[in-house]
DNA sequence: TTGTACGCGTTATCAC
DNA sequence: GTGATAACGCGTACAA
């Protein structure tokens, strides 16, 4: 592998010189600098990051650690987070962890040995011991979710008053008897939103059953399954709030092959407005998040962190938005897939 | 932050013997690894990766570039990829060139500079003679795509004749007029799917016709547009190639939106044959890659490479299938969403 | 304006 | 078994 020295002994100057020229430095002669240059493209010659990064000390890389990069919801928070990145001379690097703890955690200690300058956590569901000691080490957001009693820089949407939101609409409607199928109950964002669940039933004077609750795991196999546990209940449910996209969608299929029709005889709410929720016929109601911009936020946030600016604010909360389509019977039906 | 001197300094050892501890190494007595080992406790020690990987020479991280992570059809093959890596004690990165070529250069160039140890292409849009300059410099497999003229590792399937597969299907059905919606003309996989096309009608002694095929670019939303395009012509077609699943779906929501049935008044076939295509109504009558194995070997091959063992084989061609639903008229449709 | 020389934090090679 | 010490490739005081 060719390195400087080989380029500065080329171009008959120093490593200083050549080192120079490539940070752009002003204080070089031009003809020496052609020189440089020129040796620089015979013997194709790429700059060690490794070496400039441990000189440096800085990377120029932020990892973004994302629990299924397949689901569109996060690829458009990511898009959020690179435009800011992009914009502001770093590159992102993905880590996906499949909804893996351990994949989280090896993750996690690959960042800590400064192989990037900061880290956004699109999940979090190692120990809070473990999420202490990488921000610690490195700066970190953690966007999406929130963990009780540490201090870090968090973008998230207040879960508990969008579900809410939603039961609430569907109460509007009629419906008494609401399921819900929630996400897995060891993440925050998922018991948020089943609090949410429980505080409209509550205000609604509604008595809640323990037997509509019933725990997914985002996935569409988890909302179809659980879904027909809630239809074969004694007095099964007229609506089903699903904590997502993928599980609504999964809650439609079994409602659909069950032999029943949505929103008629079962209307169903999803959360997270995948593009998805366009396609399934009928379209999905959903909450809308503001994913780009929990993605440019959360980068914002993380330049600070990463510069030592000072924050004012450490938690970002914004706002999300309840979209009624024809999922939940709001609607009269229009044409679609 | 707390660094190798400081953990041996504090357990009253050398940077060797703290070294040989981490290391696994088995020749340090037991006493002084206990040592060493409360030490890097008490101090919440980390070890520094870039030193580390400057020092010996390599960063055990590769890095996939995707064109886009949000296509579930990438996320499988990471998946495959992932498992290999996983086994043999890599990290796996991703970079999402979000179909950009300049994207895609700039994550290029940041690998050149050695931040890892070997690259994985899912896509290959630059410039030849970038390519050529990646692979002179850094172990490369490329995936999915392949580059005439460059002697660099490849795993694909046979693009050309699996889409022969498809419309010669389609001509058994007693089509004749069957139109094509391309991916980029600009990806040599777009134009063999084409060619596979060609040769099929060509075979099948069918006037091709210009107007017949129209350029995508894998989004659903060009699948929605070029199938407008196709059915407003004099003599719409009564089948429809979509070049994948995406456009494909893109295509079926135009043809409802037309009033018009599928797969009765106009089929349709996609390709990827992703987790999409059987929620769509009518499910998606398309191709079948081996991502997982396309992973799977892809990283095999450049764990070959990074070690440098000899290669019998430096381009892999995998099997494809033709998935038979509804959308092709082929089968009685079924209960869906 | 340019070059020398040291240090970034590890690991490998020697001696002992 | 263990400890000095020299690399790895680059950036930057500092001197010239």
């Amino acid at each position: 592998m060719t390195k400087m020295i080989d380029v500065a002994k080329l171009a008959g100057v120093s490593t200083a010189t050549v080192s120079r020229v490539l940070s752009g430095n002003p204080n070089v002669k031009e003809s020496l600098k052609i020189k440089v240059l020129e040796a620089i493209n015979q013997l194709d010659y790429k700059p060690n990051k490794l070496a400039s990064s441990l000189r440096k000390m800085e990377s120029r890389t932020i990892v973004v650690v994302v629990p299924d990069i397949s689901n569109p919801f996060f690829s458009d928070i990511i898009l959020g987070i690179k435009k800011v990145a992009h914009c502001n001379g770093y590159y992102v690097l993905l880590g996906d962890t499949q909804n893996d703890v351990e994949n989280e955690i090896a993750y996690t200690n690959l960042i800590q040995e400064r192989l990037a300058d900061g880290v956004i956590l699109l999940t979090a569901r190692m120990p809070k011991h473990k999420i202490q000691e990488l921000a610690h080490s490195i700066p970190v957001v953690l966007s999406c979710e929130y963990i009780d009693g540490i201090d870090i820089s968090t973008v998230t949407i207040d879960n508990i008053s969008s579900s809410r939101k939603v039961v609430d609409h569907l109460v509007q409607m009629g419906h008494s008897r609401i399921g819900i199928i929630t996400g897995p109950l060891n993440i925050v964002l998922s018991r948020d939103r089943l609090k949410g669940y429980r505080q409209s039933l509550y205000q609604n004077e509604i008595e809640p059953e323990e037997s509509l609750v019933q725990e997914g795991d985002f996935s569409m196999e988890s909302g179809y399954q659980m879904c027909l546990r809630l239809l074969s209940l004694n007095q099964p449910p007229t609506a089903i709030f699903a904590s997502n996209d993928e599980m609504a969608i999964g809650t439609i299929k079994a409602i659909k092959h069950k032999g029943l029709r949505v929103p008629e005889d079962v209307a169903v709410v999803g959360f997270d407005n995948v593009k998805l929720s366009t396609i399934v016929d009928p379209e999905l109601s959903t909450v809308s998040q503001p994913k780009m911009e929990i993605g440019r936020k959360s980068m914002e946030l993380l330049l600070k962190e990463i510069r030592n600016e000072p924050i004012e604010k450490r938690q970002i909360v914004l706002h999300d938005e309840l979209i009624i389509r024809e999922s939940c019977g709001s609607l009269t039906k229009s044409l679609s897939i």
